[in-house]
DNA sequence: ATAATTTTGTGACGATTGTCACAGGATTAG
DNA sequence: CTAATCCTGTGACAATCGTCACAAAATTAT
């Protein structure tokens, strides 16, 4: 719990009260590589803290599937519409790796969250860094293309493209594997 | 006043007396069409309800505007990630036509949720109502065809596509005009 | 009402991308 | 270690898209 610990710090005031406050809300979870932290169909009750390992969110479409998000280590992974409105999900979110993650049970937390204004602040801000991260990656699209989109994550988030494979990474961008070994290429030439 | 509390009503409990609490973080504002809600370089410090009219994110690269969302009546507006941090928005919000918002102050705003659990749920819930619009429009990309997002937004949201530009709207959906006039000759022609 | 400005449609052409196909390399399972 | 599987690179070709250019249509300002 030592990493959710300092994650939390670095988020907002936590006093040792809230701390234990917030332990019945709490779960630690090991996961295989493609084992399911959630899956298409079932309501989102949780909020998924990585603690180690990567996971990663896609949909199923016709029968391919389709990336739109990967989680790492001090991430918070979730379906955000399914949790807040209890309706089913539309998308599966998989280990990649083995994986550990501590979940934070919905009715338990919002139960902790009416006992202390800090942990209520923590829900709260746990819910905007997942906005601000959604906001960050849709921008993308909007604003560069596909080779820029690569020189995007290559600075800003050089540990996805380290760790997530060419074709994992191809669909999270928005384009064919085969593009992305190309413009890889191209780009390494220049 | 009376849009934004059948809103707040929609979107959780809401007592009239956490609405007399509320009305200090409140202030309406009216904006004429091109007047900026939020310039680039500022700091975010509101929530702004669109009460009539819409306005739009944009980016402004090279000297070329990119639009990033629009806003219409019953939205929230905000740069989000500023909002929160404190940081510096890298974008505009610019009214599309002459427009009447209701602005949240932040300050204001956290301190009448201190004195009852209400406000602090309402501004949950805006936050990750804002998250799961994000995270639509960012899968869009990802899942979708420049056609099939034309398609999309057809069925989904067709308000947008009729009370917006043709060029504003190619803009966010990440085309070239040209190419979303083209778009829409081969579908209507089908 | 008229002029000025903005928005839209369209042709031409080059650049980028998707798709199919297949081969070589890397990784994993037994 | 060996076989099976998965991942990556690449060629070919068609489809899509971006850019430039200009004209027509629509909107706005005076």
């Amino acid at each position: 719990m030592d990493n959710l610990l300092k994650y939390i710090h670095s988020l907002t005031l936590f006093s040792e009260e809230s701390w234990e406050l917030l332990q019945p809300a709490l779960s630690k979870k090991q996961y295989k590589k493609n084992e399911f932290l959630l899956h298409e169909g079932q309501i989102c009750n949780s909020l998924f803290y990585i603690d180690s390992g990567y996971c990663k969110s896609y949909y199923e479409i016709d029968g391919v599937k389709k990336n739109t998000a990967f989680f790492f280590e001090n991430d918070i992974a979730t379906n955000i519409n399914s949790f807040g409105s209890g309706e089913k999900s539309e998308f599966n979110i998989i280990a990649c790796e083995p994986l550990t993650a501590i979940i934070f049970d919905k009715q338990k937390l919002f139960e902790a969250a009416k006992q202390t204004n800090e942990i209520e602040a923590l829900g709260r801000n746990c819910i905007r860094l997942f906005a601000s991260k959604q906001e960050e990656f849709s921008t993308l699209f909007k604003l560069y293309s596909a080779q820029e989109r690569l020189n995007y994550l290559e600075v800003n988030h050089p540990d996805m493209v380290q760790r997530v494979s060419l074709s994992q990474l191809a669909s999270f961008l928005g384009v064919a594997r085969e593009t992305l070994s190309r413009i890889r290429k191209r780009r390494t030439a220049v």
